[in-house]
DNA sequence: TAGATTGTTAATCGATTAACAATC
DNA sequence: TAGATTGTTAATCGATTAACAATC
């Protein structure tokens, strides 16, 4: 797709703002502005309207942004008004507590496979989920044409999976392992690190 | 602590230059550079010496940064060269799945207690762990001093877990559920959502 | 010493904010 | 209409990068 030069900042603002838009849905509420939703997330109103003119006029001057349209608008914009598969590489902790949650199909992803390395879990059933064996971890996203995985791994084996996730065809790794992952260009990584998040705020105290 | 005007955005980095650091030590090396730590991370090596320039000068010229030096200078700046007790709200896959997770110490954290509301679950064992009543959240949160938590708890709950724990003194807390977090001022919050981590792959998607 | 790499300065680049005309 | 709020411009603010003297 032909993006215009969006600076990533501002895509990263964009899901904050949906996943705020969905919960005033839930309330009820049709209408907000840019002040509202500044309020509620910490954020200037200024920079919600700038961010939100890069892809067009999606509100009206008096009354601010219907929830429903501009939900729809960021939506169209994250590609996410389609579900998109996932697979989760790891089925530990992390990786079952990804598999039974359910909060990902109304946003946008639905859990298709879940793979492990461990003998004792391949065949095990999670969530409606039959464990795979990481084994034919190509075979199997390859074949259905997966995009998007979530990989929560033991981080000495982080590096390597990424690498048999990228052959496969894998195009957006959320990684939960507490490494960095070295990815060809195209492949786009996220890392979610429990510490890493603490060591931010501790910071700040005393 | 008094601290300069450092920007938030270096502090950010910061955890991120200490993971990999340490993972060089378990590596066996005793010496790296801002050069080797860029490539590694995907940062600049400018960026890198100007980030760690903020709080002293720790490298030599010609050879670079002692890794375990820099690395306990890096973690008394972020304050884990201590470790914080840490409270998890909610002992569901997620608070479960951080009970168990055995990662933290080494990086400053000690998990001290967990909560929850499910009377089936309270008096529960999780790891060493004996589930708490949610009711006693304030007395067994203000009594231990405890200052960190982490909360994973039913979106609908988050808002309300939260005024209680900063009525019982905690100053940092790690949300995990998908909702905004409103607190007083001097008290941090960090977000963890993968559905907007995903969302923010998906854009560059197609 | 020669080579390498730091810490820092100045220049560049990019992001945020303030302000307001347009207009619902 | 009067009031409110958008979209956008220009100004400000802040962060990143390039470059290099200092020096190990």
């Amino acid at each position: 797709m032909a993006h215009k030069n969006i600076p990533d900042i501002v895509i990263g603002r964009l899901p904050i703002y949906l996943r705020s838009l969905q919960r005033m849905a839930q309330e009820g509420r049709q209408v907000t502005s840019s002040q509202e939703l500044g309020e509620r997330l910490g954020i200037s109103a200024a920079q919600i309207r700038k961010d939100l003119s890069q892809f067009g006029e999606f509100g009206k001057q008096g009354t601010g942004y219907n929830i429903e349209f501009l939900s729809n608008k960021i939506r169209d914009i994250l590609n996410v008004n389609r579900n998109w598969d996932v697979a989760i590489i790891g089925a530990g902790d992390i990786g079952g507590a990804l598999a039974r949650y359910n909060g990902f199909n109304q946003r946008g992803f639905t859990i298709k496979m879940i793979f492990d390395n461990n003998p004792s879990k391949i065949g095990m059933k999670i969530d409606n989920f039959t464990v795979l064996d990481i084994a034919n971890l190509k075979e199997e996203i390859a074949g259905a044409g997966v995009q998007v995985a979530m990989m929560a791994v033991p981080a000495a084996y982080a590096q390597d999976v990424a690498d048999r996730l990228v052959a496969a065809g894998i195009k957006a790794i959320l990684n939960y392992a507490p490494v960095n992952l070295n990815v060809p260009a195209g492949v786009r990584v996220q890392h979610i690190d429990p510490a890493v998040h603490l060591q931010r705020m501790t910071y700040y105290l005393d």
